[in-house]
DNA sequence: ACCTTGTGCGGAGCCAGCCTCCGTTTTATG
DNA sequence: CATAAAACGGAGGCTGGCTCCGCACAAGGT
């Protein structure tokens, strides 16, 4: 009847130990190698055997949503800020760069995310964070189209897209910053409305 | 001192046998499972050992090259008719539909793509094609600039980053299709001329 | 028809990485 | 300190990439 309930034993001291040697090692991993690093070496890294890793992180995804998680909280913090800006249509550019700079966390991350966002996989431990964000992204749109800073024809899932999508080209590390640059402001006058103040 | 000059002999047969067999047997592997495709089960199916199919195509790229070939004749045929059309913008946005099509030929056909358009690496046989399509583009492009109907601060590079990066989510099947229209109209918003007519 | 030559064939074999299963160790608790 | 549950970890099976070398067979001459 004491403590944790229902729960008879208290959880082991090394268990936590072990988890969070495998996402700081996962973390090292994923941003020097790519969402496509070997496990087998992030195991070594942390000191366990494969078999605890699979055992804390069954699925590579499981694993690379678990080492997102702080990344996942950083974008709610700039949430935040981003919501005290005056004007929609800066707080809509705003966080689609956020959202960029997020699927650019590490090398090739855009394509597992775009695997969970397609089939609602509720299995999938990367679902939750997309099917967020897309809707996230549906507010800001929103807003910005009533104020008449963006056309309606546009969707929320359709600035997802070019999100991630930029995300991609960048994360193939095949092209400079500025180009870069220039594709991010086509897609800027592609959504924004034509007759506008500025 | 008849037929192939220098050479003493004549190119055996079945070396030709072997390569059309190992084309037939990539396209229809990398159609269904994508350029990341068992390459021994190509092999398999072609009826060699993996050694031949190493010696015909030394690396997955050469293959996927030498399998594009076909491709990319249809699309020198497509510009053809494209350079029929009247309209600058037509033409650009025609061209930028027909490669498109060309990077949806397999799943996961823009990664490699990108990586070779990178690095201008004169030993991955991806990279000329690659160039050539940045060229073309760019002269579709200018044309369209000329007539006033393309921004002139957009440049070639961006329009085939846009296609490449379409492309890729067509090929991570996560889309429908009006997505894809609707972040097609998006980016053609984007690089078309604001005062415009139509 | 038969030999000679050398080109091309093919599979045995090695390596890397994914993932599982189970005997052993560690840990919390009485 | 004893005990049982929980967690560990590595051996091992499996798939796929890629190489290397002895062998077979097609081309060309006699």
């Amino acid at each position: 009847m004491s403590g944790k309930g229902q729960q008879g034993r208290r959880p082991r001291a090394d268990v936590q130990r072990n988890r969070a040697a495998l996402l700081a090692a996962a973390q090292r991993h994923f941003l020097r190698d790519g969402v496509g690093a070997s496990l087998e070496a992030v195991a070594k890294e942390a000191g366990v055997g494969p078999g605890t890793l699979y055992r804390h992180f069954p699925t590579r995804e499981a694993l690379l949503a678990a080492v997102l998680q702080t990344r996942s909280e950083e974008l709610v913090a700039r949430r935040a800020d981003i919501a005290q800006l005056d004007d929609a249509s800066e707080r809509l550019r705003q966080w689609l760069r956020a959202m960029e700079e997020y699927f650019s966390a590490f090398s090739g991350l855009p394509e597992p995310l775009m695997a969970a966002a397609r089939a609602q996989d509720p299995d999938n431990p990367l679902t939750l964070p997309c099917d967020d964000l897309i809707t996230t992204t549906d507010e800001y749109l929103r807003a910005a189209q009533c104020a008449g800073q963006a056309r309606p024809s546009v969707k929320g899932y359709d600035l997802f897209l070019a999100a991630i999508s930029t995300a991609w080209i960048s994360g193939t590390g095949a092209t400079d910053e500025e180009s870069l640059g220039r594709l991010r402001t086509l897609i800027e006058s592609g959504y924004r409305e034509r007759s506008d103040e500025e």
